[in-house]
DNA sequence: AAGAAGCGCAACCGCAGCAAG
DNA sequence: CCTTGCTGCGGTTGCGCTTCT
């Protein structure tokens, strides 16, 4: 609508993040919570788009985010609900809450599309389901288009009225669904300071790599003095000192203790227990509560391999279960 | 060993939805 | 009801790393 794009101003940088830019961006989010992000590279000094931090920050820094290979669990997951849901990324995401829209986007892009092209190769258009995927791998493009928006659309029902039903369980203490959670970046949340142990944890690490691979960094890190002096407050809070022989980062301590000083992580915070938090915290409901039931009637679902190797699920039973099954239990 | 090609991931871009004024 | 601004999402790009020739 003609509006300029919020990343065109002049003096916004672009391109990849400096781990003093994580940084100040975890502290402040730290300190304020996820959300308002138009006011955080003014409160931050950063100079980055509202945007841009809040894309770091979902795909990068927040917490409980798991990089690296995707297991075949949830390899299965992704395929399915793709078959499911479409190219929604974001709703595919809730159901691994460790994965980012993104991560799971770019695995698809990279992974799982050639490998599913590959299959349907070989297995033509009669998928009988076997290797991953099976069935539904399949997706075949033009079944996929093929009632597509049928599907989408009771798939939203659905989810319409999965979301319904939370929102009058009497469970007030879970509230949170996966979908739902997703909007925990966008609410001022009130936050233990556990909720951010996995996030010193990424930061830990990328300090970590950082340290060994530019050395002269803290040396260098002057975009504005803004940034530097929240850097060395941070710095200090953290338990992370210059070193002045080699004006090098080092931590007097772990990465890991010293932002735990800074945040007052519970000292037992290891990073079995952390994640455990993180957990609780983030998708309260998918584990331990009666909002468990769609989550798990998907995964028995999901992981019914067995099912779906002698080719006894289709679409239309998904569909069936989705709304008819589930939404039984539901109401 | 060097260059080319391919791959994976982080980040950007633009659009859509929503809410406030 | 319309306009404006913010946030979220999905598609795409570009860079750096790895593998191949």
């Amino acid at each position: 609508m003609g509006r300029p794009p919020c990343c065109d101003k002049i003096g916004v940088k672009k391109g990849p993040w400096t781990p003093e830019e994580d940084i100040i961006l975890v502290s402040y989010i730290q300190e304020h919570g996820p959300g308002n992000w138009r006011a955080v590279p003014t409160n931050t000094g950063l100079l980055r788009c509202s945007k841009s931090c809040r894309l770091r920050w979902t795909n990068y820094l927040r917490p409980g985010i798991r990089r690296g290979n995707f297991s075949d669990h949830e390899e299965k997951m992704i395929i399915h609900l793709q078959a499911l849901l479409g190219n929604r990324w974001a709703a595919i995401a809730s159901y691994l809450p460790q994965r980012t829209d993104n991560d799971i986007k770019n695995y698809w892009n990279t992974h799982l599309k050639k490998k599913l092209k590959k299959l349907q190769g070989n297995g033509d258009e009669h998928n009988q389901g076997c290797g991953v995927g099976g069935g539904h791998s399949a997706v075949s493009e033009s079944s996929l288009a093929k009632g597509q928006w049928e599907r989408r659309l009771q798939t939203d029902i659905h989810m319409a009225k999965q979301a319904l039903c939370e929102a009058l369980s009497l469970d007030k203490s879970n509230p949170i669904l996966p979908e739902e959670s997703k909007l925990y970046s966008n609410v001022p949340i009130i936050q233990t300071s556990a909720t951010y142990a996995s996030s010193t944890e990424n930061i830990a690490r990328l300090l970590e790599n950082w340290m060994k691979n530019s050395p002269k960094s803290s040396q260098t890190s002057s975009e504005s003095t803004t940034t530097q002096s929240s850097f060395n407050t941070f710095q200090v809070g953290a338990g992370l000192t210059s070193s002045p022989s080699e004006g090098t980062l080092s931590a007097t301590a772990t990465p890991e203790a010293g932002f735990e000083s800074l945040f007052s992580f519970n000292s037992c915070n290891s990073d079995e227990t952390s994640l455990i938090i993180f957990q609780d915290e983030s998708k309260p409901s998918l584990e331990n509560t009666k909002n468990i039931i769609p989550l798990t009637l998907l995964e028995k679902w999901l992981f019914d391999d067995a099912a779906i190797g002698q080719g006894g699920v289709h679409d239309d039973d998904l569909m069936d279960m989705s709304l008819g099954e589930t939404a039984h239990e539901l109401f």
